[in-house]
DNA sequence: ATTAAATATGAATACTTGTTCATATAATAT
DNA sequence: ATATTATATGAACAAGTATTCATATTTAAT
């Protein structure tokens, strides 16, 4: 991309009590960015959401899981691998079952926390 | 929707050591699923994210968020009413420019948690 | 070997979304 | 009044996404 506002803006524009320079620390790496994004936006969908709070405390199968979201069993599954992608669930094969879990406790956090604020909203 | 396992699911499948009905607590209620997902899918992009990250301690200028996202006004301003949408920023006008800022301090909280998950990644 | 059960996956489709472009509104200055 | 600055917004388009459908894979049972 490239500058995008007039030159003359950055003169005349009288909106910031900051220097133009002294910008460090509001302006967040690219990579972290993107990469705190992606983690929310596998948390910003209600299927998903339901899956993770499922899994809050507990492990569970697909099937379970299907009957607990009254979903088809692919729409669940293939959201399920989605999760995995971002690693925020992990597998475990039992035979012919799969158990879904969370990776580990930092989504819990996160969505606990995130309840806590709607509720005070 | 409707039930989409078939119904011998239920008696063969040994997955769960809960009984069918004792899935309370598992089943988050819709529209709480819906308000999470709304919250964390506004977190779910990389620009959205940076101007968030940018009025984590202070209030800024659209003009200025522009300058730190390097980006277009427009493209800024359709994000900044989307996050004033769901209430994440909150807007305040003093002639003719309007500085935005997070509407509370829920959400630094839940971005700045999440900063730290990833880095113990 | 067949059959059935549990889960996974590729393709297709309908829907959503982020940016751009052009233009509108609002406030200030001349 | 006119021009300029700062911000907002509607329409359009490209890119992304969630679900469905059909089918594949894996494991166990008979």
């Amino acid at each position: 991309m490239e500058r995008t506002m007039e030159e003359v803006c950055e003169d005349t524009c009288t909106g910031s009590e900051l220097a133009a320079d002294d910008w460090n620390g509001t302006r967040i790496d690219e990579q972290t960015a993107i990469d705190l994004a992606e983690l929310f936006k596998a948390l910003g969908d209600p299927t998903r959401m339901k899956l993770i709070y499922a899994l809050l405390d507990r492990e569970l199968c697909v099937h379970d899981l299907c009957v607990i979201l009254n979903m088809t069993q692919s729409a669940v599954s293939h959201q399920l691998r989605y999760l995995r992608n971002v690693r925020i669930v992990k597998r475990r094969k039992t035979g012919k079952t799969v158990y879904y879990s969370l990776d580990d406790t930092h989504v819990k956090e996160i969505v606990l926390l995130t309840i806590q604020h709607l509720a005070h909203g």
